[in-house]
DNA sequence: TTGCTCCTCACGTCACGTGAGGTGGC
DNA sequence: TTGCTCCTCACGTCACGTGAGGTGGC
């Protein structure tokens, strides 16, 4: 037999909300077995119970409505297990970075910054491979973990050989709009022809003011604003991307503690008229 | 020296995005120094990426705006402190709560639901003490933390004992709008003068569809479909709160699966209409 | 028959993001 | 002087929550 009922008796059942039930019809996450023609109510099997279970723990986990309407709708049950695997990824990863950013606040608050030291070179012009992308801040981690061994791939498939650690660019839009143009890179010696995708270019001379940051890139903006600083109260700002070299990064180390990247923040040439400002 | 920097340099400093730099100005949780009368144009003191730095932190931690700028207003040094390890703390329990949920997603797609036992009872008038308020969903395991041990106390002032198990009253609006009235109360034996804010009741009599749940309360929902389904299936729902009796909780044992909660669904009489058409 | 349940708009919330359209600064 | 930076509205997003005002069901 089949057992209708009433939206707030379902809400009692499922622990979900009637406006959520309402907003789930809405959105076709989750139907009413029977609509009444006239007066509109709805009514639920008791039965897709299981089906809320499953939508409010997933909400709990914050998937967003669509891909949870893609899950609970998959004909495939691989199909389903893939799309939930890599949810709980996400998830688990929110958590790591919840507790890395606790840790970060409490040294934020107590431990005084290290002192900087800022450096200033001249890049020469530099042969890389290269491939760039509109990444978005939150991705970054996850778009350079595939890009690097990508463009190392390439270059080993090219019989080259990397020159020095690979690096990245970012423009101002990847700090300024919080998503923006990368180009991720690793410098080589010589040229060979040119692969797919990965373009060889040359990145152009810079002259750099360059700190190295100790730690996990989730505490890189500390860096940047120590050097950051530094820069706007000694040079003049070159309009030019933001780059750092990945010295020490999850290719050679473990633990993001014991990361090295330099920061290095273009500037202009020192002209006559700044160099009387400055004194 | 005071160093100046426009919106887009100190979005590069400090990893805040350009609009989020004029959204936090427009709640007033981050001012710019200096802004232009004719222009417009912020000017930040980069010293300000400091508080910038907490304020970024604070949000990825999920911190309300108004809470953050509580907080980095704070003239006293323990009041800032108090109100991030209020903050902290929440954030544990989120991501307690989030594996806790990863886990119980898991169990829900490959466990086999236990068999649900139901009992029917009649529940005689009961004398308790008790205490309402309206509670949000979100709150209610707080709540019920700062509630019992409340009650046992004032039982044990007024020199009176508990007769059994601590439980809660749950009218609809707690389930179906995620927020309602809940009613805490312990029986007793005998009834003593009236303390203040906690309440001598007679808790009325019912008869109640009654299961016991085994597991952390987080697992509730899945009981109440089993026992919803049940009671929509062979009674008739009467109009009256739900009631959860703690038979084994935070006060007995440690370990959130070994709790046991019986849920009680109030039913009505069965009439001879209702026994007709359940033959 | 009277409450009570359930309904549909329409708008609000929170912390920004997204254009549109325009002006000041180097 | 020309781009480029920065500005202010006004509206969009996401997943619902919050009334307002009204009708059907027991």
């Amino acid at each position: 037999m089949e057992t209708l009922v009433p939206i707030d008796e379902f809400a009692r059942l499922t622990h979900l909300s009637v406006r959520a039930l309402r907003h789930y019809h809405d959105v076709g996450l989750l139907e009413p077995t029977q609509i009444d023609p006239y007066s509109g109510y709805r009514r639920y099997r008791v039965e897709q119970s299981n089906t809320a279970q499953l939508i409010r723990r997933l909400r709990i986990l914050d998937m967003p409505v669509p891909e949870i309407a893609a899950l609970v709708g998959a004909a495939d049950t691989a199909v389903r297990d893939q799309l939930l695997a890599g949810h709980l990824d996400r998830v688990e990863r929110t958590i790591d970075r919840l507790s890395a950013v606790v840790s970060s606040l409490q040294s934020l608050l107590t431990t005084e910054p290290t002192p900087l030291v800022v450096n200033y070179r001249l890049a020469d012009p530099t042969p890389a491979y290269a491939f760039s992308a509109v990444v978005d801040r939150g991705n970054i981690a996850a778009w350079c973990g595939r890009t690097f061994p990508l463009l190392y791939q390439v270059i080993e498939e090219v019989g080259d050989d990397p020159a020095g650690p690979g690096g990245a660019l970012y423009s101002d839009d990847f700090f300024t709009a919080d998503a923006g143009e990368v180009t991720a890179h690793v410098p080589v010696s010589a040229r060979a022809p040119i692969p797919h995708l990965v373009q060889p270019v040359v990145l152009p001379a810079a002259r750099l003011a360059v700190t190295v940051h100790h730690g996990p890139f989730s505490e890189l903006d500390r860096t940047y604003a120590l050097l950051g600083t530094h820069v706007a109260q000694h040079d003049l700002i070159a309009p030019a991307p933001i780059q750092e070299i990945y010295l020490l990064g999850p290719d050679h180390v473990r633990r993001p503690a014991d990361y090295s990247t330099e920061v290095c923040w273009p500037v202009q040439a020192p002209t006559t008229r700044t160099r009387i400002a400055s004194h």
